[in-house]
DNA sequence: CTGAAAGCGCTTACAG
DNA sequence: CTGAAAGCGCTTACAG
């Protein structure tokens, strides 16, 4: 077992002082005109050792631990495992890591987390906030922690956010499905207060008014199992025959939905239409592949990295709002007849 | 803006010194015979004002940082995923945290990773290693840092290490095909040099020998686009008519699969039976439903944890070696024809 | 029962 | 150009 290294000890092998040593490492040594010649030896001498600087030490005295804290719904899922990887790409870049957990849209569960993160001293937040959790997000920003709200936002709460154009991308979605000649369009949706629920349905409701057609809009609840999901489905389906689409919220929703419109015998896209939306690899491997409103993922995660580093950097006030909404990409495949 | 409370401001305001409250705050205060109303005084305090210890200086100066480095192939695979949330549970009970990252296989960015996981001086180590990494973990070990290797093993190294049964599970599975009247099995793989991928083979190749079958064996590159693999396994399916069962030696190798016979216009599972190594969710929800080898999740996060802790707590030898393999479960569902 | 003091391994304002 | 010293916020061996 290998002694560590540590700054001290290298400022007495070399017999100059741990200021010094600690200047040329953190790449200050012409700054404050440290010789070439020591320079050079010493970063000679720390390569030859592989010598590493402790961490937590460094974090303790600068008071900056170079890590963003990541919050979202579910990382198991598609959609936030995705973003995750690119956001763990973008900030690796700038010398931060990441660290994820998993919200499960819990308050309670995301009250713990916060105080978590808080506890160890993350330099800044990225949240999937769940609703009631307020409070918590003022707080952070009280203490000047750089926060930016992701997926969905707190309209009680004025912050930095970064989400899709899920009004936009769910009224061209249905806009299609009309001009496509589908009438009976239900919408199903998870019971959810959460803006970006609220931003999908008013698409879908301004894409059927305009076109003097009825809404159909089928709530689920969060805490469904796949099979009561899809139970509830078919019962939707057989008491109103009428519906020729279907649009799905999220894509667990239309997997469900699939399952439910298969019980049934129906064909896709024959009998009936399906959008999904947030695609899934999945999606292109079904048959038939379904069509989806795809969320940009990695153009997202480069919003959120931005703002955030700007905050974390000092580039911009810590507590200054910017907020990006992305557009949808409607991505057409064979779960709509494509006029 | 607030003023973070320190330890020293406690005992400033309470007229005590800092090791008074340190020992209260870890527990101590009984066995150091701290009297119970001082105890219960700053007890009480702590609680007003919200006091939390810096985990920084806490870890500088006992060395322990509480996190466990968790390092998969992709945490946005469904099966790490799902291994990941519950290890994340798990170690939070007992008082630890977890910090993730991908390999992605890639040897080189598995080095670097287990450089940043060692510069943040996690506690311990769960790792699926590609292969070429033995150094590394040997150098983990030699720091008497815990190690505990999951899903392959290196065999050149006798480390701790947590996976499945993967040739009996492919054995008994195989089996199964062969019980149902498939006679032409093709088992489609990962060209990887890696344990399990080549246990599972074992497994395949054990099944066939014993039934004097004849073995047709299909290798992919890891770096193909699913839609080469569609195509190769196309060409494979037109080849080969015989083919009348086809097992997958990965789920997302089987999605690859399903869209070739599906190309081909071939029915599941009256043309062609399909068996999935790794449960998917969307299996379940597949038409028709896909049969699949399933890895017991759960119980494969609580022996990782335990064998974890263990060494962790110093309850067992750091370096002691103690190897896992869990049962396989099949899961029948529509893709094969049930005997 | 309780406290003064050294130490964990860094950074940085200050002095020369 | 370079160093002595204080400080980040904890823990803990030692002394009484």
């Amino acid at each position: 077992m290998k002694k560590k290294l540590s700054i001290r000890d290298i400022a007495n092998h070399l017999n100059i002082s741990k200021t010094t040593v600690s200047f040329i490492l953190n790449g200050k040594a012409k700054e404050k005109r440290i010789s070439d010649v020591l320079t050079e030896k010493v970063l000679k001498y720390i390569e030859e050792k592989d010598f590493k600087p402790n961490q937590l030490a460094k974090s303790l005295s600068t008071g900056k631990t170079m890590i963003i804290g990541l919050m979202v719904e579910k990382i198991s899922d598609y959609f936030f495992a995705k973003v995750a990887y690119h956001l763990e790409e973008l900030a690796y870049q700038n010398g931060y890591k990441i660290i994820y957990c998993s919200t499960e849209n819990d308050t309670e569960k995301t009250k713990e987390l916060i105080k978590l993160f808080h506890d160890r001293q993350v330099d800044g937040y990225i949240i999937t906030p769940p609703v009631g959790i307020e409070d918590e997000i003022r707080e952070l920003i009280s203490e000047n922690l750089p926060v930016v709200l992701f997926d969905r936002y707190l309209p009680a709460l004025d912050t930095s956010y970064v989400g899709l154009d899920n009004f936009g991308g769910t009224y061209n979605a249905v806009k299609h499905l009309i001009k496509c000649n589908y009438k009976n369009i239900a919408f199903v949706e998870l019971e959810s207060d959460q803006t970006q629920m609220h931003d999908r349905q008013q698409g879908y409701l301004k894409a059927i008014e305009e076109n003097k057609l009825e809404p159909i809009i089928k709530k689920i609840s969060f805490q469904n199992t796949t099979a009561i999901t899809v139970d509830e489905l078919t019962g939707l389906l057989q008491k109103q025959p009428e519906i020729d689409a279907m649009f799905f919220a999220t894509n667990y929703l239309a997997m469900s939905g699939i399952k439910a419109i298969n019980q049934l015998n129906l064909k896709i896209p024959d009998n009936i239409a399906v959008i999904a939306f947030d695609d899934h690899d999945v999606f292109d491997i079904y048959n038939p592949s379904i069509t989806a409103v795809a969320q940009p993922i990695d153009e997202m995660a480069k919003e959120l990295i931005n703002i955030l580093l700007d905050k974390m950097e000092s580039r911009t006030e810590i507590a200054a709002v910017k907020k990006v909404e992305v557009p949808a990409r409607l991505i057409l495949r064979n779960s709509t007849r494509n006029s």
